[in-house]
DNA sequence: CATGAATGAGTATTCATTCAT
DNA sequence: GATGAATGAATACTCATTCAT
């Protein structure tokens, strides 16, 4: 069943890896639709078949690239929401955790939302409503650990009694719009900073 | 081979018209891939040649659209700008005036959003470069409006110093996902109101 | 909608039946599994897309095939069966009329009837349950013909009284086999008679 | 690298005789085309090498197939032809044979029916002419021993002159008829009986 | 100008077969 | 012998675009 390389070839757990790293180049350049199987078999260096060997097709792939890039900042995100900093700081500290993340995913999850929601209520779309659920859920996942702190700033009497579903969002969009923008830079700290401070204080002066 | 139109201009305007509403509906609903010419045509009632007498091909169909709807959101943009408003008054009533549009059109905007920056670097993608970037332009002077009222807030001195474009995206950012996420509903003054509020003063308690 | 084309060309009518005569051709040697739109279109020097202009698709090919071959046979097998010949007359003419047809059609009809019926009872084939009726139901009609001489001779006291059905479909089978056999040769009237004098008084020495 | 095998011949002999009667069941479910590899050895449980260490290629298993399940019935029917019945009863009992042994077969042997004259003259057919060939010889044989009980029929003066060949053709025909459409039952007996009934005297009344 | 028949490049997916272990 | 990961040729179908009428 297994065929156990020990090393050398390295190219057992690698013919996998091979087909994710390279469909997570091409969708990234070229979104869902225009990215083809046989682009990513060409970057991968491997045969049409061998994908779906281990995919089950297009939308599967896609949808593991995802799972499986998101896994590592899901659960660092999980651990940052439940120490014991105080809320404010927590805040810079979860902006941070996503600028640091989606600029190195900038592309592919810029082609991840459009999917997501795709396309109005209508459903003709590629993606079935099953899989599309799960997309949103994971996003809402990560809405709902910026809820969280607020709910807890709110509790602690440092942030005021606001709609913390909006405002969670809110915040998450300023995040993305940053990334997606390229307005970050290299200073991810500085950004997350300003971001929060905005967030925090407003623009208007007091 | 020789078609009487009774009244030429009138209803050479129409087919086009017809057209463009049509292409509205269907590109909204599915999204620039998924659209067909054919369901265009269909919902148009007109032939397939048609299309390609006004449009030269469907992404400039796409590109028209987006012209022309926003026309007139962009004319009610620049007029409200010059305006004599107080500057934390103009920023209320500018985010009305986005929502408003936004929610008209949400569906063609999404759409609009991701084929705008679509494919990173590549180029072979489907959107010449040279038309993506008529996309972005139209994007940056809705940024440069809401910069415009930021720059005369900071110069009246009621809004502090900051990055000004960045703010103004994030801004801009919020009111989008508000739209995007269906978090508006039907009291888009309401919404406003208080996107502005914790643009302004911020969640943190003072 | 319609171009008249006076003749000349004469392939306005044509290119949809140059489609069904290619596919004819190719459907008859190949079968349909093996039968490929690419082989067709190059025999009926035409592209892919105009092939689905006029059928939606490879099935639906087949069926208006099978069912615009067999239009003018069944309309002469009906009226023989309401003529007012005497029974064993008919059985005769019949069978006659179903040699030629058969004959002329051989090919198609093979693969026609393995598809009708397909694979046992399963049911992962190709043609939608709701198609293969459609060919069952071609075929119980044609045998149903039969049946009526029968009934019509029993009525008559000329044939014994017997299992109408399985007499029925016994003739047809001996019909199918002599032309798929090839055991018809040219003398088609030949063979009718006596394949009516073996199924009228049977190979026993009386 | 060596996998111990306490009996290796007996263990052998097993997996051959696994992958067969897995073949059998799919090939008979899905017809040649649509039986796949895969599920046979899914079947089967076993590697898919296993498959073609035993057997060269899909078709060749195919064929080993129909060999090996028609040898007993075409060692009983040789038997029962060589037995000294008087030939009006033995033809009751050939079609007692021939019905019983469809039955039990009917789906793979349809299969088999189709694969067999297949696809005309054209030769790309996946049936090499050679291996089509030794199909039809199979076939031949089963309607040569028909001949032979009518031959000794004829010489007995029990069975009129008649053209022998077709004859046995069409006695066949109507077997293969009966059984396909399912128009048999579980009285076996009783439907021998009435097809060598109206094979024998006719449907006429005398 | 309006039309729609014709077109073919482009794509996801299947599955028999091979061969290194 | 047994295995199954890797492979790629083969194939149905889509849809933007053209052009003759």
């Amino acid at each position: 069943m297994k065929y156990h390389r020990e090393s050398g070839e390295d190219d057992n757990r690698s013919k996998r890896e091979q087909i994710l790293d390279a469909a997570y180049q091409i969708f990234s350049q070229k979104g869902y639709h225009r990215a083809t199987i046989d682009e990513i078999i060409a970057l991968a260096d491997t045969g049409k078949g061998t994908v779906y060997n281990y995919f089950v097709n297009k939308e599967q792939l896609f949808y593991t690239l995802i799972r499986e890039k998101s896994a590592p900042f899901e659960a660092a995100l999980a651990e940052l929401i439940q120490s014991p900093e105080p809320p404010l700081v927590k805040v810079e500290a979860v902006i941070k955790l996503f600028l640091r993340f989606y600029v190195r995913n900038a592309d592919l999850w810029r082609v991840m939302m459009h999917e997501m929601r795709g396309f109005g209520s209508q459903g003709e779309s590629n993606l079935k409503p099953e899989q599309r659920e799960k997309y949103r859920d994971w996003f809402r996942q990560s809405i709902g650990m910026l809820e969280k702190v607020l709910h807890e700033g709110i509790a602690q009497g440092v942030i005021r009694e606001c709609d913390v579903t909006k405002s969670a969002y809110g915040l998450f969009s300023v995040i993305v719009m940053m990334v997606f923008q390229k307005l970050v830079g290299d200073d991810i700290d500085g950004t997350a900073k300003s971001i929060a401070d905005i967030f925090l204080y407003g623009v208007a002066r007091q």
